[in-house]
Parts: structure tokens; C-alpha cells; sequence
DNA sequence: ATGGAAAAAATAATCGTTTTTTATTTGACC
DNA sequence: GGTCAAATAAAAAACGATTATTTTTTCCAT
């Protein structure tokens, strides 16, 4: 493995894959959710929607349901479709099952390790610990155009070999939750975190495979990351 | 407090319950695909199942569509819609993150018990007893028309006051996949097991609150679920 | 003014058809 | 007889229009 999916944003021209317009759409609606373009509790307008997106009425529903699959949206009867809310409680209760899921996830994926899986996963961790130095120097090493997905690689290298593809499928849908919160309440008055002796510390207990530690450290990341973001923010508006 | 509402799939609005087309077909091809009246890895052929229930070509996509949020359907680009399969493999995954799930929210709900929520699962347990006591005469008490609902909602009654809705809804998919196998395993050869002792030591446990004792009750029910249905069995057809 | 029924507008749901893509058959050529 | 490609058939995806429902506005009677 070398390139964590690099978000093709492109014409259907070009790729080895030609995406259905349903797909296109789906993936365009659901960037827009996550990244706050349409924000919480908003309506979605099919009418509008299909039309700034050059599609037909079916088309867009259609999309729009498909995101009903990781709750980002959600539907009412005769009422339509609302982007899902953001709440306090919510994130709290995202962690809490994060935790969980991650930490088993966690444990059955080392147990499977293979060699080809630490050299996967010491390369992640090199390329996110470079560029978490080179960030650190601004201040804001959670916030920067690669470092989502560079960190997102590295945890999902770490569970890898997790052969369950429930607890994947679920520990996915979370982590998209939990990315929209972390967008949402990242800010400047965010206290900039160094994450590095996180990562570190999650990097060093997988490589020299003390599962529990590993286990511990990760439970830990994700913990702090709720706390640090909910210190100072609410979700009232 | 009466009747907890047997079989309510996440409905919010009962009483005016004036379905959408797409809502109505979605259940029915649920239903279907649990059942097994659609084969695991079976096409959903659109148009042939948009002349039987009567509606359009988009409707009925939307329907299908829909399925594919609990994974009951798969979806591949430009070649249509499929039932999801049915192998070993899955059925372990699932029973693997049942335990660990249905554990963690009923830890959870254990530790928010209400006199009301008591009352409920007193009622609940004796409705399912005496379905039990009725049908245990007959050698297969786990094979019957209201069985399923009843034991269906014992188990929800269980984990009602946990209060992560995350999962809860990890937990419902779940057990409705975990249905899916049982509906398809379980046949004449299979060992008329005797549930009762175990939602008895289920129910007094929680009951008395002992809360490590019930999630280890819990964990040996689902794990035995498993072990009784894939004994004598095979998923090769 | 004000509450509420009736009319109008807006929006959601559904429909049947057309276009595009994939699967299958046919038939010339080696 | 076997292979490959064009022709045909089948099915999926996309379309734009129609119908049903909900929301908003209007306007009359209290």
C-alpha cells in the first residue's frame, strides 16, 4: 500500500473506474455534510440540489438516500431529507463507542500481524509523524489540507488485519461522525494539540506488540481528542 | 405501561402511519431477504420486482436503495442490486460483535434501571416464558410464529435504558442478520434447544442487578446461538 | 386586530420513458 | 472446430414530467 485514496474529484473521463452519477452526487452531498457546507439540521432541497448538480429528480433521491446508510442524513416522511444533527450528547456517545470498537478492532488486528503489515504501518507512521513536524512549527498540527488523510491512513493501517468486517464497517462509520464533529468545533480557539507523542506512543506499543498498552494508547487518543475539542465550544447553535 | 410494541423497526411516528410507496416496499423486500424468499447472492431484478408491487422503476430503486443501509442488499456499479450472501465466516463476525456490542450497551442500560423499566421486563420475561412453556411440549421451542417477537423484545427490553443510540442501532443491525442465519439454519435436523434456562438466568440476574453475571449470561446465550445452529450445518449452497 | 378556513405556492413522492451500459448471440475468418 | 468481433438483447441508470402532500398566504368573519 502506498497512496491513501486520493479523493478523485474529477471528470468521469479520465480513471480507471467510471463512477454512476449516483455515486458522484453521493460523494459530493456527503463531502458537503461532513466538511459543514450544509450544516446540521439543514434541509436538503432535492429540487435545488438536482438542479445545481445537473441531475434528474430521481437521480438525487436516490443519492441522497444512500447517505441514510452512515446516518449522515436522515428522512422524514413527506418531509424529506435533513442533514443529521450535532449534538453534545451525540459526539460523547460516538467516543464512547469508539473506544469500544476501535480497541477490539484493534486487538484482533494485532493478533493477525503479519510482516507485510508493519512495513505498511511503518511507513504510515513515518509519513504522518513528517508531517506532523513540519506542522508543528505553525501551531495547528490537527489542521492542515493532508494530514486528515495521512492520519486517517495510519489508523486504519493499525486495524488492517482486523478480519471482521462489521466491526471495520462500524468503526468507518464513526470515525466519519466523529471527522465531522472535529471539523466542526476545530477552530482558533482551539488549543493546538501536540498529537505526536500520541501517535507515538500507539506506534511504538503496536510495533513491539504489547496489545494491551496498544489498546490503552488508542482508547486514550480518542478520549482526548472529545475532551480537548468540547473544553472550550458548545453546539447550542 | 402495556404492550411495548412488538416487531416497531425504529418507527417514530406509529398511530398516523400513512406509509410512503417507498417505505411500504422497502419493508416487504426486507422481509423477503430475511425470510430467505430471497436467496443470499440472489439479483434484485428491478424491473421484474417494480411490476410485482406495482410501482415505478425509481420507487422501486429508492426501496432497494434503502437496504442497503443494514447491509442486507448489496450494491455494485452498473450491474444492479444483490442480496447479501450468507457464509460461516459472516455468521462468526457477527455472533463476535454481538457479544461484544449487545454487552456493552446492556452494561449500560443496567446501570440506568428505572421501576419502570423493571416492571417492563417482568412482563416481558413472562410473556416469553409462557410462549416458551406453551411450545416446549412440541420440541422446537425456538420455531414459532410469535416467538421471535417476543424474544425479540425480552432482549430489547434489556438494553431500553441504554442510552447510546449508536448502539442500539449497531445492536438492532446486528440482530437482525443474526435472525437472517437463523431462519436459514435452523430445520428439522437441528436440536430442540432449551432457551429457558438461559433467559431465566438472563432475567434474574439483571433483575438482581448483578450486572457482570447477566453480560456473561448474555454472552453465552449468543454464543451458544451459533454453536447450536452451525453444528450440523454447512452455508455451501 | 385576530383566529381560522380557503386558496395558492412550495416541496415531496411517484410515475413511465429514454439513454447508456453490460451480457449474449451470431457469423465471418483462421 | 475455435476465436474474435460486430449485432442483438437485456438490464441498469438517468431523465423530466405528473401527482400528492405540506406549508404559506390570503381574506373574511368574529
Amino acid at each position: 500500500m502506498n497512496k491513501p485514496h486520493p479523493l478523485a474529484t474529477g471528470d468521469k473521463t479520465q480513471g480507471t473506474s467510471k463512477k454512476t452519477a449516483i455515486e458522484t452526487v453521493q460523494e459530493q452531498i456527503r463531502e458537503r455534510v461532513i466538511s459543514g457546507a450544509l450544516g446540521p439540521g439543514e434541509r436538503l432541497h432535492v429540487d435545488k440540489l438536482r438542479l445545481e448538480f445537473g441531475v434528474s429528480t430521481s437521480t438525487m433521491r436516490e443519492a441522497i438516500s444512500r447517505l441514510l446508510i452512515d446516518d449522515l442524513v436522515t428522512s422524514e416522511q413527506q418531509r424529506g431529507f435533513r442533514v443529521a444533527p450535532l449534538t453534545l450528547k451525540d459526539f460523547r456517545d460516538i467516543t464512547d463507542a469508539r473506544k469500544m470498537i476501535e480497541a477490539e478492532a484493534l486487538r484482533v488486528s494485532l493478533a493477525n500481524r503479519t510482516e507485510d503489515w508493519e512495513a505498511d504501518l511503518v511507513a504510515a507512521y513515518h509519513r504522518l509523524s513528517r508531517i506532523e513536524e513540519r506542522l508543528i512549527g505553525e501551531g495547528k498540527p490537527e489542521f492542515a489540507p493532508d494530514w486528515d488523510e495521512w492520519n486517517s491512513n495510519f489508523h486504519d493501517c493499525l486495524v488492517q488485519n482486523c478480519d471482521n468486517a462489521w466491526l471495520k464497517r462500524f468503526r468507518r462509520t464513526l470515525h466519519q461522525h466523529s471527522y465531522r464533529y472535529h471539523r466542526r468545533l476545530i477552530d482558533d480557539r482551539s488549543l493546538p494539540r501536540d498529537v505526536r507523542v500520541e501517535h507515538k506512543a500507539i506506534f511504538d506499543t503496536a510495533i513491539a506488540g504489547d496489545i494491551a498498552a496498544c489498546v490503552a494508547a488508542i482508547e486514550a487518543h480518542i478520549e482526548k481528542s472529545y475532551t480537548d475539542l468540547t473544553q472550550q465550544h458548545d453546539l447550542s447553535d
